[in-house]
DNA sequence: AAAAAAT
């Protein structure tokens, strides 16, 4: 149990209890609105009077008793407007974080995927068999060569795809000196392929499988293709867990479990792509489980048999949560290993031998360069929200990390959103996969949200926030999205100025507040969350009505994330997006999504689409977006320049 | 022109 994420409460000196009372007040039959109760008609709190829900202390001022008060010189500045203004260079959080594993480590001339014309990489050689470990590289493929036999595909390995004459030199020492060269001779095989097709599927015609994945809109690509399964016995899982799947009331396999399970039990590499709240987290984790049981008991010494990396701390803990629901089992423990809680339990938890670990990629890192664990055993590992694990800052950091690992593992990549430039990079680590997308790849939102876009100035953002937030508070759950760290504090601070029961979360709070925050937030005691992207992608929290961009994201596969966080499981939601001038660059995109999704296209967002698109706002633009919105797509794009980044979507 | 991820 000491790995929890709520651990460190109990290490405060306050305990979490009393923190908690001191916020919310007593249980209260003289405080307005019982915080955990029936919400309650929501009275806007203007003037702070006691009558909120959640809302201040009678006689509190604002933020009196908040146990996480930032401090003033945070930049928690009042001032609003003039929001784009300062254009100093942003004070990195984490400077020294940051420092050492950006893709700029890794050697000159490289660049990251999205930059791949210009780097010469090779890709396409992995696939023509060989690449011999590209020179310099990492000796990988003459592992492989010399015992195994594993799988006669003509693969590369990293060597390949990597080697490319580039030279790898300086940056490389990253790699080979914080962490030792994997030895992967002489390994024992494994099994992974536990597939026994139910005679149930068997006796579909290839009429009625075709006509069950058109209904659910699934297409599949690889070769030797599974039939989709229909219920959850066909699948073949240990009873206790279909037991468990019968207690959380699901009925019927969402479409990506359908056909998910039966290739990833068939031990394939496979590419998920699904909608937000679709169930791609159970997608995984169940066969993972069956996985785990077929393998050889952990020795002393052991590390994990399954990976699953993600990209932020609550995303990882939640996954072990959901695994935990599963894993009662004695042989498949989980642990969560993530960075801002304290190493200690987290190495104990690690040496002790643990199944399943699930992990953010630096503290990862971190505990491999410190020999608390290895991943010599791992023979299953996940990628959750793939596309944004092999983006620009995880990159290096997850080839850090896979590197570590047998390449005759399995492995499995997960996302609702799937930009085409990542699956070239994506397939490096893969082999012969099988690709599983539920909808078009194309940037499609979850149907089941109601989508509204406000365009309207900066100054008018708060106000309208205000106005919005009396037409649909009704003590439920409401996510806000900021741009900025900085951005989330100020309108945080403002709200509750105003007296709304709101907090903040963003990364460069302390993990414990971020954990208490979202906990705030998921029990509904603090129904109003601020936050950055750090909640945007995976976070399921029951019941959140509406979401409200008051920023704009800086990509429309971040919009269709943070979006993502209601609607899900079937549920209806609402997401609130304000739109300014400053955005236009998204204008025909956004208004592609939102054609897609059957919502109203407002005559002010299509005015700017024919407006031009201009998009000059101080410097130019950024460059993930350039080339796929607006008008301005071609504008702008030098070809064949390596000094001008390759936008993202070359349409 | 952001955020996130190790200390």
């Amino acid at each position: 149990m000491n790995y929890n994420h709520y651990d460190n409460r109990y290490t405060d000196p306050t305990s979490y209890r009393e923190r908690r009372s001191d916020f919310i007040g007593p249980p209260a039959p003289h405080v307005g609105g019982p915080v955990g109760g029936a919400p309650p008609p929501y009275v806007p709190p203007y003037g702070g009077s006691g009558s909120t829900v959640g809302g201040p202390l009678p006689g509190s001022g604002p933020f009196n008793g908040y146990p996480f008060d930032p401090p003033v010189s945070r930049g928690f500045d009042m001032g609003r407007g003039g929001g784009h203004a300062s254009r100093g260079p942003a004070p990195r959080g984490r400077g020294s974080v940051g420092g050492g594993f950006r893709s700029s480590d890794l050697g000159g001339g490289r660049g990251d995927f999205y930059h791949s014309n210009g780097g010469g990489r090779g890709f396409d050689s992995r696939r023509g068999g060989g690449g011999a470990g590209g020179g310099g590289g990492r000796g990988f493929d003459s592992n492989r060569g010399g015992g195994r036999g594993f799988s006669s595909g003509g693969r590369g390995g990293f060597g390949g795809g990597r080697g490319g004459g580039r030279g790898r030199g300086g940056g490389d020492n990253l790699d080979s000196l914080s962490l030792p060269k994997q030895e992967f001779r002489n390994l024992v095989p494994f099994k992974k392929d536990f597939y026994m097709e139910c005679a149930s599927v068997r006796a579909m015609s290839e009429q009625e499988v075709m006509m069950y994945r058109t209904k659910r809109d699934i297409s599949v690509e690889g070769h030797d293709v599974p039939r989709p399964i229909r219920w959850f016995p066909e699948a073949g899982f240990p009873a206790y867990c279909l037991d468990v799947i019968a207690k959380l009331g699901f009925v019927e396999p969402t479409p990506i479990q359908s056909q998910g399970w039966p290739m990833a039990l068939k031990g394939r590499d496979l590419i998920g792509i699904a909608e937000t709240g679709s169930g791609k987290t159970l997608a995984y984790l169940l066969p993972a489980i069956v996985h785990v049981s077929a393998q050889p008991k952990l020795e002393y010494g052991d590390g994990p048999i399954v990976l699953v990396l993600a990209p932020t701390r609550e995303l990882a803990v939640q996954i072990q949560e959901e695994s935990l629901k599963f894993g009662n089992q004695a042989n498949v423990r989980s642990i969560c290993v993530y960075g801002g809680a304290p190493k200690g339990p987290q190495i104990r938890d690690l040496k002790r031998g643990v199944e399943i670990v699930i992990a953010t990629p630096g503290r990862l890192i971190d505990m491999l360069e410190g020999k608390h664990t290895n991943l010599k055993r791992v023979t299953y590992l996940v990628l959750d929200e793939a596309d944004r694990m092999l983006d620009m800052g995880f990159e290096p950091q997850i080839r850090k990390i896979v590197s570590q690992i047998r390449l005759d593992r399995q492995t499995l990549y997960w996302s609702a959103t799937w930009p085409r430039e990542v699956e070239t990079l994506a397939r490096q680590f893969l082999r012969d996969a099988y690709k599983v997308v539920i909808g078009s790849q194309d940037l499609k939102a979850n149907h089941s949200i109601h989508q509204v876009i406000e365009v309207m100035t900066d100054l008018e953002k708060y106000n309208r926030l205000i106005t919005l937030l009396k037409e649909v508070m009704d003590g439920s759950k409401i996510l806000i999205f900021v741009e900025r760290k900085k951005g989330c504090d100020q309108v945080t601070r403002q709200l509750r100025m105003d007296g709304w029961p709101a907090l903040a979360i963003h990364g460069d709070k302390d993990q414990s507040e971020r954990d208490w925050v979202l906990s705030e937030f998921k029990s509904g005691r603090s129904p109003i969350m601020i936050a950055t992207d750090v909640a945007a992608r995976g976070l399921d929290v029951k019941d959140i009505k509406c979401v409200i961009n008051y920023d704009f994201p800086t990509s429309l596969e971040d919009y269709i994330h943070r979006i993502g966080r209601t609607g899900r499981a079937g549920a209806k939601g609402i997401a609130y997006t304000f739109f300014t001038q400053s955005n236009a660059k998204f204008t025909r995109e956004l208004m592609k999504i939102l054609r897609e999704a059957g919502q109203a296209v407002p005559p002010a967002l299509s005015a700017m689409a024919s407006s031009g698109g201009s998009n000059f706002g101080g410097s130019g633009g950024n460059f993930r977006s350039r080339g796929r919105g607006g008008f301005g797509g071609n504008r702008s794009q030098i070809s064949g320049s390596n000094t001008i980044p390759v936008g993202r979507r070359p349409w």
